[in-house]
This record gives structure tokens, C-alpha cells and sequence, in this order.
DNA sequence: TTGTAGGCGTTATCAT
DNA sequence: ATGATAACGCCTACAA
């Protein structure tokens, strides 16, 4: 009798057994790459399980073996969601290409709930390995509680450089410099800094990177220009309101993300002032919001995709048993230069 | 002897059965909520967990009861994310609610491609059920497949307003006659429009919600005004350039998304023309960059969040064989007005 | 209303 | 190098 369509179903262990004339822990062994195989049984094998399209079964795996062959990524959520983004795409890709799957966390602060958020996770997920954006690799409970549970993990962009723990970075610090460099290169003299979120590693050393600068130059840090933020719009704006206000405003803003340069765009706007005229402004992240913005933002370009992909790797690697020494890396950036900064303008 | 930390074995439902002087099946029916059981016994059983904390493992529910407890959202990666920001963080919250983990996959055009991907990841995945995105609802073969296989969906936002299936939409048709009037009514009659990308369905409900607008205002529809666009930055600008070096300009632009209507604003500042004076700009969705492009940018917001959730409410329901009549839905809109548009000046 | 037995598709142990 | 057999933790029959 032929079985009308329906939903065919899938083929076990069993049946590639079966097939191929060995045990299913042969098969066992093949589909894990396992050692002790003759090359004529692996390849025996190898035809059976193409030969009825065999996928083996994740639960059965996961519940035979212990582990799941899922990562975590948590990530506080936030409303400019560009860079989290490219995070995304990167560790998806390489979940994909190492035959994990993905699930995802956003969390929200305080911390309260951030592990309330994170224990619901860890409870119903049962991940192997956890992925952890900027800022919350920095959150001690966090990772004492990753450590307790005996959940391996891997931060992006943290605080602190720990060499025991699986980590990458763009360079912050140099991006700044350079950056900062290339304003104080087109003359400017008075540059306001906008600071970031304190809670993010990139906020220190993107500042630092600013100050080392000036210092290079010669140029005598002026403490009223610095103004706190928060990586968002709305606090761009309320810096930018202060700093264009002062009796001697700056010539040029560098904003610690981009979304807060549009803030700061937006405000010399409102009060007419001429971008890049009289004042230059740049960013961080070239985010897509940066090329959409008028005058376009100059900004630093950091790898996003790049580093969530390798770190992806490290911990699938780390899970795997197989990692190298080398678990940590700095990446490059790339200043991007657009219209919205210019040479000082003798008044 | 004192165990020292270490990672506690997580109770089974054997543990609780034991704890609670019962049979596992009883256990098993007080989780599932299944009938036949004393309320004395369920109260028995209910402390058992408590005090045990326990917590069903998902594999070996996946395994033996032929289901996953988690569903697939499916999207085209779009450069600019900040719809699917929207969506993923609305399905994500109901499927927590519900007890449902969130699997995710971007996908790639074209058709081969999609099937490609999507094809992977359901041989990986084992999903109880899909959410998907526009406009991958629309694709024929995505949905054959699914149905082949016997693999619950749903749809935001599709083209096609199949009775049978589960849809939410926005009522896009609505929004542009809406957006349309309001731009009318600023005196503008030379009005010219940029369609969005064939393959999703509000591009066609936005056009004719414009036409039917010009229509109803007894305006002389121009084809020349119209120019075709793909959702994105660049296709916005090209249209800008064409539309903007008519010998007889439109005094008003609608782009059919925000990213659009960024680039007809950045081409405007570029030629020169004044924004709202000389002319004015909408857009369509009121992502993060309406409000910080210069001059912020008249929209319409749709509720994406709210229907991202109800498509993921509707989908657990229909998995678990509770869904109601009603499995569709069109959502309100708001017309957001901001500087970008002003009333025509006679010149 | 409750409990017992068998099986889901793997991995792991220990023979051979 | 290969294989039989027992877990893994739960659900679905079917009994009691």
C-alpha cells in the first residue's frame, strides 16, 4: 500500500543501522566523529544516512547526552537597536555554521531583574553556553551566578580584561585617539565629549582615548566640556543643550555613540547653528543611522559582526573541548569621515 | 559528607512523585493541567514542586510527546531593523508568557535561497509552530512547505487575507489615505509618492490609500509623481533625485517607510530645497530615525509590538488546539505629525 | 481518580 | 574496532 503524502517520518539511528549492516553505536560514532572507525565502515555509514536523509534527533541528543547544542544570547534591550543588530546576525551566523541553535534574552536593569530575567532563562533553556553583549559581561552576579551553575559563557566588549574568561573588544581606546586626533588635525581646539552609558566598558576607554589626545596635542583639558550621557538620543540632546550654551561653546562635539551625535545634531539645529560651519560633530558605531543623518556623521566603524562571530566560535569551541589558548581579541576600527566635521573656521 | 557547591542535580518528575507519596503520571498530569485529579492530591503535588523547585525537562518532553515548546520566527534580515526590533521584542514576550522558547532565523531571497534556510532549520529545530514576518507570509512555497509538513504558521502582515490561516495586519490602506489627507489638506496638490519593495503587502495598500486620498480630494492622479522604491536608504534617495529634477517638482513627497524618506531628505538638503518651506516629507512606520533626522519626520506609527504579540498568542493557541474563532486582526494606526511637513507655501 | 509499563532517539558503559 | 544494553526524563497507552 502507498502511504499518501503525509508527513514522512524522519529517519532514526536505528534505521541507518539498519541500512548500513552495523550497530547504532557505530552510527553513534560516525555521526559524532568519534575515533576508532575503519574508513570502510565510516563511509558504509556515511552512505546510509545519506541515503535516508538522517538528521539526528536534537531532544534525544540532548537528553542522552546531557547537553542541549543551544547557545544563549543575553543583551540588554536597547531602543537604538543597530548595533545589537550586527551582534546578532554574527553569532547567529556561526551557531548555524556549528550546528547550535540560537535562543535569545533580552534582560532589562535593574539587576534585580536582570537575574530574575536570566534564572527564568537558564531554567527553561538548558543552553550549553551563554553569550554576554556589553554591559552585562560587566555585571558580577551575573557571572557568579554563570559560574555557580557551571554554564560556560563569553563576554563581548567588557570592562574587564579577565584572561581566564573568553572575550573580544575593539580597540576603544585607540579608536578615540584617532578620532580625536583627526578633529584636533582640522584645527579645532574646544571639543566637547559626550560620555557614554558608565555602565559599558567602551565608556572609559573611549573617554580616556579622547583625553590621551588632547594631551598629545598639547591642548589643556577643559573639564566643562565633557558632558555625562547615556548612548541614547535623548541624552545626546540634553548634553548638546549644555554645551551650546556655555559662554565658550566648543567648535566641535565628539558624542560617544551615534545616537547620541544626532541628538547633538538635532540641537544645533534647533538653535541654528551651522553643521559642519560651526561646529563639527562625530560619533561612534556607524550605525546606519550615521550615513541618514544631515550633514552625514563622521564616525568609527568597529567590526560588530566580525567580533560576535568569533566570539561565537570561542565559546562553541570552549564547549566542544577544543579551545585554543588564545581566547580574547582586539579588533580595528575604521574612522569613517563624512560631512559633518570640517576645518575650524577663523572667526 | 557535605557536597561543596557544585552544579545541583536538577529534580525529575520522579523526585517529585516521591516527595509527594504519588505516581509519576499523576505528577505528569498536575503539570500538564490535565483533568482527573483531586484537588487534595494537586495540592500535594504542587508543594512537592515547590519545595523541589522543580522544573520539566524540555527535551525529554520534546521527546516523548512528539512536541518542542518552541516556535520559529522567520524573517528577511532587512538593513534597517528597527521594524523587526519591534516585532521580534513583541513575540518574544508572549512566547515567555505562554512557556515557549523563541528560536529564531533570518532568511535571504531569493526563493531558492529561502527554501534553502528554511528547510535547515526546521530539520534542526523541530518547532511546534512558525511566525512569518512579511514578506516571507507571502511566499507560495514557503507555506506549501510548512503545510507539507504539518508545521503550524502564522503571518504578519501578508498579502493575501487567507480566512483559513492566522494573520495580523495593520490597516495600511487607512494609514496612507489618513497621511495622504493630512498632506491634502496643507494645500499640496502636486504630491508625489515612492512605492515600497513588490513583495510585501502594505506596498500596494499604502499606493492605493494614496490614490483613493487624491481621488476623493478630486485631485488629478500624475503617474509621473509616482516612483518605484525597495524599502531602503538608496532606492529613497534615487527616487528623491528623480521625482525632485521634474521640470515640475512635487511640493510634498510620501515615501512608503521611513528609511525612504530619509534619503528624499537627504537628496533635499543636498539640491538645496528647503524642508518643510519648499517642500515636505513623509514616511511611514515611525522607527527611531524619524525622530532624530532633521527636520523630524512626519509618519504614521503602527503598533507593531501589539501584533507581533496577538500573532504569537494566536499561534500558541492554535498549537495547542485553543484557538478561537477570530484569528485575525487588523490594528489601529497614528498619524504622527512632526516638522517635516508644513502647509504649501503660494509662491 | 490513580498507577504501571513501554517507548521516544540518542549517548554512555562495558563487553567482545 | 564493534556491539548489546542500560540510562536520560517524560508522555501515552492501558489497567486497576
Amino acid at each position: 500500500m502507498i502511504k499518501a503524502g503525509g508527513a514522512d517520518k524522519r529517519a532514526t539511528i536505528t534505521d541507518v543501522a539498519r541500512e548500513a549492516g552495523v550497530s547504532i553505536k557505530t552510527v553513534s560514532r560516525v555521526v559524532n566523529k568519534e575515533p576508532n572507525v575503519t574508513d570502510k565502515t565510516r563511509a558504509k555509514v556515511d552512505k546510509a544516512i545519506e541515503v535516508l536523509g538522517f538528521q539526528p534527533n536534537l531532544s534525544a541528543r540532548s537528553l542522552a547526552g546531557n547537553r542541549s547544542y543551544s547557545v544563549g544570547l543575553l543583551y540588554e534591550n536597547p531602543h537604538e537597536f543597530s548595533y545589537m543588530r550586527d551582534v546578532l546576525d554574527g553569532v547567529f551566523e556561526t551557531c548555524t555554521d556549528g550546528g547550535y541553535s540560537l535562543l535569545l534574552r533580552p534582560c532589562k536593569f535593574p539587576v534585580s531583574r536582570l537575574m530574575k530575567d536570566i534564572q527564568q532563562f537558564l531554567q527553561q533553556a538548558r543552553v550549553d553556553g551563554v553569550i554576554l553583549a556589553a554591559p552585562l559581561g560587566d555585571v558580577k552576579e551575573v557571572v557568579e551566578l554563570l559560574q555557580k551553575k557551571g554554564i560556560l559563557f563569553a563576554q563581548i566588549a567588557p570592562k574587564r580584561e579577565n584572561p581566564d574568561w573568553i572575550w573580544v573588544q575593539s580597540d576603544d581606546f585607540e579608536a578615540s585617539n584617532t578620532l580625536t586626533d583627526y578633529i584636533v588635525s582640522l584645527g579645532h581646539k574646544r571639543i566637547g565629549f559626550i560620555k557614554g552609558h558608565p555602565s559599558h566598558g567602551a565608556t572609559t576607554l573611549r573617554y580616556k582615548g579622547y583625553r590621551a589626545s588632547l594631551k598629545r596635542h598639547g591642548i589643556k583639558f577643559d573639564a566643562a566640556l565633557v558632558s555625562p550621557g547615556l548612548f541614547d538620543f535623548e541624552s545626546g540632546k540634553k548634553a548638546a543643550q549644555f554645551l551650546l550654551s556655555l559662554n565658550e561653546p566648543p567648535t566641535a562635539i565628539i558624542a560617544s555613540n551615534d545616537d547620541m551625535a544626532s541628538g547633538v545634531i538635532h540641537v544645533a539645529h534647533e538653535m541654528g547653528i551651522k553643521i559642519p560651519e560651526r561646529l563639527s560633530v562625530a560619533g561612534f558605531d556607524d550605525t546606519p543611522l550615521a550615513s541618514r543623518l544631515w550633514p552625514p556623521l563622521t564616525t568609527v566603524k568597529q567590526p560588530i559582526f566580525e567580533m560576535a562571530s568569533l566570539v561565537t566560535k570561542l565559546l562553541i569551541d570552549d564547549i566542544r573541548g577544543t579551545m585554543d589558548a588564545d581566547h580574547h581579541e582586539n579588533f580595528e576600527f575604521d574612522l569613517i569621515v563624512r560631512e559633518s566635521t570640517a576645518r575650524l573656521n577663523k572667526a
